[in-house]
DNA sequence: ACAAAAGTGTTTCATTTACACCCATGT
DNA sequence: ACATGGGTGTAAATGAAACACTTTTGT
């Protein structure tokens, strides 16, 4: 026997994946494709999410979306915001989807995003037809998804000045143009290398390995990883004003 | 006819009130109380909080809320967390209530807090027995609303280093000290009165009135008040990686 | 040898921190 | 006159911002 869903509440997920080759912060989407006697009624993308189930947490179904979908578990995640607009599922697009899945037309979900690392993630045959869309380059959305999407955007983009974030969407090993990279694609900003690197290395929890790019047609990089558990360590609440 | 509630969804409002006399920083709470043939079963208090009506949105039920509870309208709001464990609402003492108030036990509460004036609020004669509480002298709270509580305090002591809400929980006439005692308040930190005189008397948009305080039995303060206006001109996103 | 990206130092400016006494007013 | 909280200034230290060239490597 399934377990039993709440059929007016669900978890939407924005699962963010960075992908250092193409310096891209890409979302993950799935495909929505409806039709009937060979009238396409729908034929767009939407975020992964799902019922949450009787006996489950919020934060258990938005794990269990992210595992059903990339096998992954184990990822940062962060509720960020609930969405129950009683008109966010009744555009002209979604009304046959809706119908289609019998959906409850007036259903709450709570958002969370993903960071993860693009290449951590196997999309070849997914079952829902997933692909990666950078954040600036989204293609036709569902529902009330292109407005989840920019609200997680905007959380992540406050969160990661403050949060060392940053480094759930790289690889492990990770050269200091790599964080300027992600940190420009994200907030949209330039940055200058020089200032950037020496703020960088002087942090005790970014720690240089014995190793360098390999592979890379130019100068090989210096490598480094982040070491939480010396971040928790010397972590201290800061209480600066800035208003 | 009543609007339709959604059984398993509701909004719970954490009102926080700042109390310039006694320098408090308190929240609302209502009273709950049950008892048969003299037996009291329940004797507690709670946030305030309803079922979202089915053409609501979730703004829109806090709003009311709000207005249901204190008569006040056009306060500061913010919708910060859903709570939605399935367990929530099922302690011994929340059983007896739950089933007389004909809830539905898995109910999904979406979480926001007000900011206001404590002065703004009468109380006398509140049909909810309402009563406002130091945050760190809470009472014995129903359901899972001491976490609840504790999560938006939280937001709010993150939220006022960035953002100019602090003036939401003040007169609109205050003094520098005003405005030092409640961050003190929030962030449980003692302040330089000194600098923090400076900083907040350089901010354009901390305008010197042409009055002060009157009736206190000391040298009367400077009043101050805060523009909105001039600070949404100046407004500048800062880009400063701290982590 | 050349292309391409990695890496490096110094100066200026702004902001934060530390710190102790006099002042104005009401009683 | 006195008690009470209001109000003030300076110097040192830290952190951010601006800025251009050399080095290393692979091809």
């Amino acid at each position: 026997m399934n377990p039993e869903k709440i059929l007016n509440l669900s978890v939407d997920c924005v699962v963010f994946g960075y992908d250092v080759n193409t310096k891209s912060l890409n979302v993950l989407l799935i495909k929505r494709y409806l039709e009937t006697n060979n009238n396409v009624l729908v034929d767009d993308y939407v975020l992964t999410g799902y019922h949450v189930y009787k006996h489950e947490t919020l934060d258990e179904t938005a794990t269990r979306v992210l595992r059903e979908l990339t096998g992954l578990t184990n990822q940062y995640k962060k509720q960020f915001k609930a969405f129950g607009n009683p008109n966010r599922l009744t555009s002209e697009k979604d009304l046959p989807w809706i119908e289609n899945e019998k959906f409850n037309s007036r259903t709450i979900t709570v958002a969370y995003y993903f960071l993860l690392k693009t290449e951590d993630v196997s999309l070849t045959n997914n079952k829902y037809s997933a692909a990666w869309f950078p954040i600036n380059k989204l293609p036709d959305l569902g529902f009330d998804h292109k407005e989840i999407i920019q609200e997680a955007y905007e959380d992540l983009k406050v969160k990661c000045l403050s949060e060392p974030i940053i480094f759930k969407l790289l690889p492990d090993k990770f050269t200091i143009n790599d964080v300027q990279d992600l940190y420009e694609s994200i907030l949209g900003i330039e940055i200058d290398n020089r200032n950037f690197r020496r703020k960088l290395i002087n942090k005790k929890y970014i720690i240089a390995l014995d190793e360098k790019q390999v592979g890379v047609s130019k100068r090989p990089a210096q490598l480094y990883m982040f070491s939480k558990d010396i971040y928790d360590k010397i972590f201290e609440k800061n209480y600066l004003i800035s208003i």
